[in-house]
RNA sequence: GGGUUGGUAGCUCAAUGGUAGAGCAGCGUCCUUUUAAGUCGUUGGUUCCGGGUUCGAAUCCCGGCCAACCCA
């Protein structure tokens, strides 16, 4: 914390004057706020007591009816336009900007004088006064008392053009939040977003369950896992990379609908579309499946964008940056298999009966590097996921994924090669995916032992022990919350649509 | 992990081997309906950090840190 004012004065400019502080904003601030508390007044002390957030207040003008509305309102000073006895700022709250109108007329001589010499940008004051409608149209607050409740001691970003800098945006999203009215609008819309999520199935019934972050084992997903330790128990820790098999116990437990926004943790990577903290919704419906879920996603898209995003037009579709499109969530939601999609991109309807040789030769054909240590299903993978997937802009359901693609969901009953899912594909991302949820023990620990091969210590067999105390079937869905928001704001970044993204420490 | 680009005043940016500048912000004036208000004057620099080359480095070279983008 730095310490006090230096011996400094304000007056004139005095190149020669050693003490001048006058290019040294912070000092500037400081000295203010010590002539401020000399004058017998703590800004950080002083209260405010709002009527209206902005947009409130602005709503309360009555057209021709000058100064017969009072409102008080608090915020950041965001423009100071002063010209001699008369003065035109804005204040900044949640709801936006609202104008203040301060005269030496209406305040006396000496407050105006405070108003105009011991604010700066940036403070946060609370104002009582009328509002009227300047001759340029703007809803304005005449100003009849004004208090400051917190100074800046720091200047704001430069007006025009805000904060620029991406480190400085990330590292000091504040600044961004004060500065940038489109970062606020976009954080703001996942706030809803979520909160439109949380509505919407708790409308249908399902149940928000919080579930350990804390794991023994990192189970529901193939990531590599963060590790802690406990201190009192000695014992390390998992920080969880999926939700599905605690909600899964609760299916077990009688709660028939259940889901839980939970924060991940996947020890990867950090990208345009990774961070390694991020939020998934999970959600469990008993007695539905994989195609239950498909209706399910689709009300649940539709309702985010007519009710959330809004288009201008009326209709439900969203502007997809990267390819020009619009992703139209009204029209026909496209169903795909996996394979037909496969044999189509490679043109090849034999792929799936070539030998291993010939699928490496092909995938690197296509332009794809292929790791030596790669299973077949690896390689078509690939395929789909390099060549596919990107391609995949309006809403798609690609169904009858490969069994080795995951081992928590249920096999087709007609070919026990492919599983009872879907993923979801919109705007060229997996946005989805959902499986019928396998509820046989017995195939679920076979499913668990293939998979972990060497490595048993990583099988969740308390999850099998719930799974043999009967679990209804059920369709689940998982949704990555930050990709949904990439996708519905137009964002070029993750960290975009993530409050604080995960940078390196330092700088 | 690799490649590319970048880091200069509080912020946004100039300066391509020769005295580090501008706009905004700040400071001092003028200005009682402004909208990036206007006007006159003016202060302000560890050029990310550490080495090196050179008479001379923001600039060239080496190493490091941080970020963005691309690739893995």
């Amino acid at each position: 914390m730095p310490s006090g004012v230096p011996p400094a004065t304000l007056a004139g400019s005095m190149s020669e004057n050693p003490q001048d502080i006058s290019h040294d904003q912070h000092a500037v601030r400081r000295q203010k706020l010590a002539e401020l508390r000399a004058a017998g007044a703590d800004p950080f002390r002083a209260n405010v007591a709002p009527t209206h957030f902005s947009a409130d207040a602005k709503k309360l003008y009555v057209d021709g009816a000058d100064y017969s509305v009072t409102v008080t309102v608090a915020g950041r000073l965001v423009t100071f336009r002063v010209q001699g006895g008369s003065s035109f700022v804005k204040v900044q709250d949640q709801q936006g900007p609202i104008q203040l109108y301060f005269r030496r007329d209406v305040l006396g001589e000496e407050r105006y004088n405070v108003f105009k010499k011991q604010l700066d940008l940036g403070d946060i004051i609370g104002v009582t006064g009328a509002l009227f409608k300047t001759k340029t149209g703007e809803i304005t607050v005449r100003v009849d008392a004004f208090t400051l409740v917190s100074k800046a001691l720091r200047p704001l970003p430069e007006k025009f053009h805000g904060l620029t800098d991406p480190e400085a945006i990330y590292r000091q999203r504040y600044l961004d939040l004060i500065m940038n009215a489109e970062s606020r609008a976009r954080l703001m819309l996942r706030s809803r977003v979520v909160s439109h999520i949380r509505n919407f199935l708790e409308a249908r019934s399902f149940i928000e369950a919080e579930t350990p972050v804390l794991e023994n084992t990192a189970g529901g997903a193939a990531a590599r896992p963060f590790v802690t330790h406990h201190n009192a128990l000695n014992a390390d820790f998992f920080l969880r990379i999926a939700t599905e098999l605690r909600l899964k116990r609760l299916l077990v437990g009688g709660y028939d609908r259940v889901f839980e926004i939970g924060r991940i943790f996947r020890n990867e990577g950090v990208s345009r579309r990774h961070n390694p903290e991020f939020t998934m919704l999970e959600v469990y419906q008993a007695y539905s499946d994989y195609r239950g879920m498909m209706t399910l996603i689709r009300d649940l898209l539709t309702s985010l964008v007519r009710d959330v995003i809004k288009p201008a037009d009326g209709s439900l579709k969203i502007k997809h940056a990267a390819s020009g499109q619009d992703i139209d969530f009204g029209g026909e939601w496209r169903e795909v298999r996996y394979k037909d999609l496969i044999k189509e991109a490679t043109g090849d309807a034999e792929w799936f009966s070539r030998i291993k040789a010939e699928k490496i030769a092909k995938a690197e054909s296509l332009g794809l590097s292929v790791h030596p240590g790669w299973e077949e299903f690896e390689i078509t993978n690939e395929i789909f996921s390099k060549k596919i997937e990107p391609t995949l802009i309006q809403p798609t359901f690609v169904t009858h994924l490969p069994k080795e693609l995951c081992p928590l969901a249920k096999l087709n009953a007609e070919d026990p090669s492919v599983l009872d899912v879907f993923e979801l594909t919109i705007g060229g991302m997996e946005v989805a995916p959902a499986y019928s949820e396998q509820n046989d023990p017995d195939v679920q620990r076979a499913m668990f032992e293939t998979q972990a091969g060497e490595e048993k210590q990583n099988i969740d067999y308390d999850f099998l022990l719930a799974l043999e105390h009967g679990m209804p079937p059920a369709g689940g869905m998982g949704v990555g919350i930050d990709r949904l928001c990439i996708l519905l704001t137009g964002a070029e970044s993750i960290r975009d649509v993530i409050l604080f993204p995960q940078l390196r420490p330092g700088a």
